[in-house]
DNA sequence: AATCAGCATTTGAACGATCAAATGCCATGG
DNA sequence: CCATGGCATTTGATCGTTCAAATGCTGATT
């Protein structure tokens, strides 16, 4: 029995005998015998490994969003023969570095990367150096939308609070909003979800105010417009947190209440809450990086219309 | 210029004639070279590489613990020039079957593993084959607590409410403990840090309740309670959340409340709560498997007074 | 001047797998 | 009876690094 034998009934078992196959087969399930990772690598010059960058964690409750999308990712890669090496950096130039590592070391075959923002360096460098890698997040720039080298996949936030809005309208004409200030792409595109319905709605006086990520700055901002809405939609469950207490304070705890992200806050507090789909998110990357079915990261393809995934959210609906 | 000298200049460097490292350095940042992490990994069948397991979500509040420490770790590693690779597993099979493949296949040199329980089968499945590991967690089976082959961090919960309840009787004598029902470790261990602390004061009468991990089961539980106590002490940050909901119930919005974790649902609404420290955590799980000082993963020596680290948590008071 | 110690550097082999090409085997057909 | 083709299996080379041992060099000692 020889060595290539073995590794075609590892790698390709339909062009071996079958009755070699069971008896190469037997004999490995009787030994134990399991394929060295890192001889494998150096001959392929492929580490079916794959990098993702934890971000510094940052006390926000909507953190556990990347946590869910992290583990997602690994149980899927898993299912496909690869694994998650997963490395910290606190700054995109000590990113950039450590991918540098990991990618010239041959310790990963592509990168996922997430919070990009318009210009970032990470994306730039990742282009110019042919690493494969897919962001969570869009850019955010127009140029980078159609452009397929730049494979993302994101969360439709405007459908998100489209449906959150909707639904709102059921308890009365005045929906609120409570986002973030203007500028960042998935700040306005949430916001726009909820103007779009609240307009063809007819309406031109429901509240729309604004606070940074923070539960007392959400519940300051929210306290003036609460007593004359039916409800209120919000950009995060932390914002919607803050709209949840300017409720409680005025009396108002029936006050519906819509959030993003769907955290454990939303569910302890018995809000409704719009949820990412981590899952699907991880599919959709995996889906970019590897093809449909493959089990190996595959060259870019330039075809555009494979290039982004766009997720769409579901609102998970909460009665209190 | 061979080969060796190179592998000399990157290995050890204190053998190489000064000259000749300046040499060579200079060559390797002006080409770029990086050595190849997998023909390292199978001369030296060592992998560099430590695995960890993710749980599975499940919504906790509390959640946040594990990933702050799981980025820790991962930062902490870098240092030493370790990488970390995650795993996902639902089950304690599911994951022997993962960490085989992952020993087996030298993918990793050693294990973290969390959530130990008495007679885990994943301690001894390590422990037979060898595999340097150590749990985030005690194993709280007596025989286990004093074995070296055994390495092991936690936190001294006990420390963490004796240092709440100490807190907490300046506020009145009359300070209950809101825990989960007797028989896990963790919780028995938390719950008797308060008892020793009542006790001590002389106190017979403080109300002790239990409820499971869940918001809505610890408010219940908390009711009954909430309006003859001075101070509430928990077990956990979602245990707080719900002797929080209680105490809104009946108007005692300033109760002062102790949980555990300092998740940011205890920042947002402002309750104190004990930081358990993931980063003593993280260092302290690296120390067991390296060494104070070492970059690479150290045969398992026997010393029972290095076995394991109680990391002494950290109450962080907050004003309501 | 020749020998030797001590250190710096080079050489040959090996880690365990896969790739590409060669070989062996069997049935078929001239 | 031997050549041919197609498929299954084996052989030789290679991936990039480090280990162990050999070699080369320098300066001090005999």
């Amino acid at each position: 029995m020889s060595r290539q034998t073995v590794s075609n009934v590892l790698n390709r078992p339909e062009i071996v005998r079958p009755e070699t196959r069971a008896r190469v087969d037997e004999v490995i399930s009787r030994l134990g015998y399991r394929r060295h990772a890192a001889a494998r690598r150096l001959r392929t010059l492929r580490s079916s490994t794959i990098g993702i960058h934890l971000d510094p964690y940052s006390g926000g409750i909507s953190g556990t969003v990347l946590d869910r999308f992290v583990h997602a990712l690994t149980e899927r890669a898993s299912d496909r023969g690869m694994r998650m090496l997963v490395y910290a950096a606190e700054s995109p130039d000590e990113e950039i570095q450590r991918l540098s590592e990991l990618i010239e070391g041959g310790e990963v075959d592509a990168v996922v990367i997430s919070g990009t923002f318009h210009g970032d360096p990470r994306t730039r460098w990742l282009r110019d150096k042919g690493v494969p890698f897919v962001s969570f997040g869009r850019p955010w720039g127009e140029d980078d939308v159609g452009d397929p080298a730049h494979l993302w996949v994101d969360v439709d936030g405007a459908s998100g609070t489209r449906d959150a809005t909707i639904h709102a309208l059921r308890h009365g004409p005045r929906v609120g909003f409570l986002g973030w200030p203007e500028g960042s792409g998935t700040g306005d595109d949430r916001a726009s979800g909820w103007h779009q319905v609240i307009t063809a709605h007819g309406d031109t006086g429901s509240p729309r105010v604004v606070a940074y990520e923070e539960v007392h700055a959400a519940r300051r901002a929210a306290e003036p417009v609460i007593e004359e809405v039916d409800a209120m939609v919000c950009a995060s469950d932390t914002l919607a947190f803050g709209a949840y207490l300017a409720a409680l304070a005025v009396g108002r705890r029936d006050l519906p209440i819509y959030g993003f992200d769907n955290t454990p806050v939303a569910e302890a507090l018995g809000f409704s809450s719009v949820e990412q789909r981590p899952e699907e998110v991880a599919k959709g990357v995996l889906e970019l990086l590897m093809g449909p079915e493959g089990s190996e990261v595959s060259p870019r393809r330039p075809s555009p219309g494979f290039a982004h995934v766009l997720v769409q959210p579901k609102l998970v609906v909460r009665q209190r």
